[in-house]
DNA sequence: GGCCAAATTTGACTTTTGTCGAGAGCCGTG
DNA sequence: CACGGCTCTCGACAAAAGTCAAATTTGGCC
């Protein structure tokens, strides 16, 4: 054969084969050559990028965000919602798009763990109703003592009711005044119970608190401005089902995550599939410091923040090589 | 906004086949569908263009051939589709290399100018998607008032369509039955912006048509065949954009030309790159007079015409001598 | 609420593709 | 001129992908 069979062969192969359709045994009969020999001249034009293979970006870009994201953060599946700049406000846009995503995960006969917050108020409120047989939700944490808006076992309730399911809430409050109590509490049969029923969930759903004077936690009066900025000082970075956590994701080491009453982190973990839903652009650092401690699986955010993950991920991807 | 889990789950399919390389039952698994529904998502993947597959037309203008036909006849690049005598149909041969030719040449941003004709339907209709940014297509010249398979707004739209592109079609007939008429349409402020805007294309695809009763223009009723004999007569070597042209590829001057509404052979010619397709090799004396015009400056023809191209510019460069 | 049509999904089957070791051709070297 | 080392090629097998009819689900409609 020739001196230099190889480029020509493979161009040619690669012509009549992603161009015209051809299969390989036609192309091999066409240049004489064995099937065999054009299977591998094949890899060569991918590999050598004569032939380029790419998935659309333009049309579907918070598609492909998404698929990016779970590749860099390890996660099962991200849904982005997209930015609509005609649309007063995209938080609506963020809750509708986990509600759809949640009735999506819920499977019958599904134990479903809710924490609670503005975020799960907000998806519990507009999400549709469905018959599903034999679930039960179960409440994440316990309960505000003071009046507020969006209580736990309202969540847990409302969207209970939404997917004609039994509700099973909490009757402890979130927060004691002592960690002595809150560990005697902890004790209770019927408390001890509930907190061990959270760990054969298979669902959670929740979303993750700021550590500032606008936390939910402040608000209930769970934790004053003071105490709040305190914890901040010795790295709180988020709240998650009433807890505070640090940057690494992990209970941070403080009283009052000791005067909690709620799932613990570890049982939060061990559920198999744990949405997570993030509304507002404020709780970029909350966001961080919950995926660093692995505690969700699933994924809704909006289109800033999630060019926003991506550019920390890639720094971060940059850093460690 | 409601999710559309066809589409996410087709794309979610498509990034974990095409970008992680994964097998259609791994990818079967991880979305949890059998792997018949996973072919079946990558099938329409490939369809509807969330995935591109391209191939590199560099091998068509290494030919040696190619390479002197740019330089015999003055032009930026030339593409010559081998002639496979194996494959049933060559002019599928030409408009898929043509097809992949237009696509590396477009870039985003662009304004492209298409005409009309069986050649750019052919090559409309076989082109893979690409979701290019701002890119424009515009119509070159003036629709076909009869009803033709292969209309001008199609070839636009087809192409504006499958690039992601905006389609600008032209709200005017080809032809008018008086030079008058034609005239205050060309005055008319939609019209002229429209012809105006040609211009400012960068890219332009278009075919050339024969002056027989064959011709495009005579089938659609524009010209009768009677009409088309006297021209020939009077000079006519071929149809670009609607427009007859003499053997030096300059606007025949007649009634014809006159009643057409179609981009200037002139603003045509201020167009960067201008694509011209040649398919039949019955087509050799309009290309002829195509090219002495200086209309285009890529081609792509087929082996057979690239042979009696050269012949051809060796005996003129013979006589020159 | 129940029914029909359309679309989707599936399992079983066929076809196509990827891969591997064996063998053939090529070239510089001893 | 014979010899290994080298790459390229082939045949055969295993793996993967494509296909199709049947079953199931979905959604619209009365």
């Amino acid at each position: 054969m020739a001196i230099r069979p190889a480029e020509q062969l493979i161009h040619k192969a690669a012509w009549l084969y992603y161009a015209h359709g051809l299969r390989q045994d036609e192309v091999a009969t066409q240049l004489n050559i064995s099937r065999a020999s054009v299977a591998m001249y094949l890899r060569k034009a991918r590999e050598t990028g004569i032939v380029n293979i790419s998935t659309s970006t333009q049309l579907f870009t918070d598609d492909v965000m998404a698929r990016k994201l779970e590749d860099a953060l390890g996660l099962d599946a991200v849904w982005i919602a997209p930015a609509n700049a005609y649309l007063a406000d995209p938080s609506t846009d963020i809750a509708v798009l986990a509600a759809s995503v949640f009735l999506e995960l819920v499977k019958k006969g599904d134990r479903i763990g809710v924490a609670w917050g503005r975020t799960v108020y907000t998806i519990a409120d507009i999400m549709s109703f469905a018959d599903l047989q034999d679930v039960t939700v179960v409440q994440l944490c316990g309960n505000l003592g003071a009046p507020y808006s969006y209580r736990p076992d309202q969540c847990t309730m409302e969207i209970a009711r939404r997917l004609n399911a039994k509700g099973l809430n909490f009757y402890a409050p979130l927060v004691l005044s002592t960690e002595e109590l809150a560990k005697s509490l902890r004790a209770e049969p019927v408390i001890r119970e509930q907190l061990a029923g959270i760990g054969d969930c298979n669902l959670a759903l929740f979303s993750v608190g700021t550590v500032d004077a606008d936390s939910h936690v402040v608000k209930c009066g769970a934790l004053d401005p003071a105490e709040m900025a305190a914890l901040r000082g010795r790295g709180a970075a988020g709240v998650i089902a009433g807890q505070i956590i640090d940057v690494r994701g992990e209970a941070l080491d403080c009283s009052y995550n000791r005067r909690v009453i709620s799932a613990e982190l570890g049982s939060l973990r061990s559920i198999e599939k744990r949405l997570m839903v993030v509304q507002e652009d404020t709780k970029f650092e909350p966001l961080l410091a919950a995926l660093a401690g692995g505690l969700c699986t699933h994924l809704v955010i909006g289109a800033h923040m999630a060019e926003r993950l991506l550019e920390q991920a890639g720094e971060a991807g940059k850093k460690a090589s």
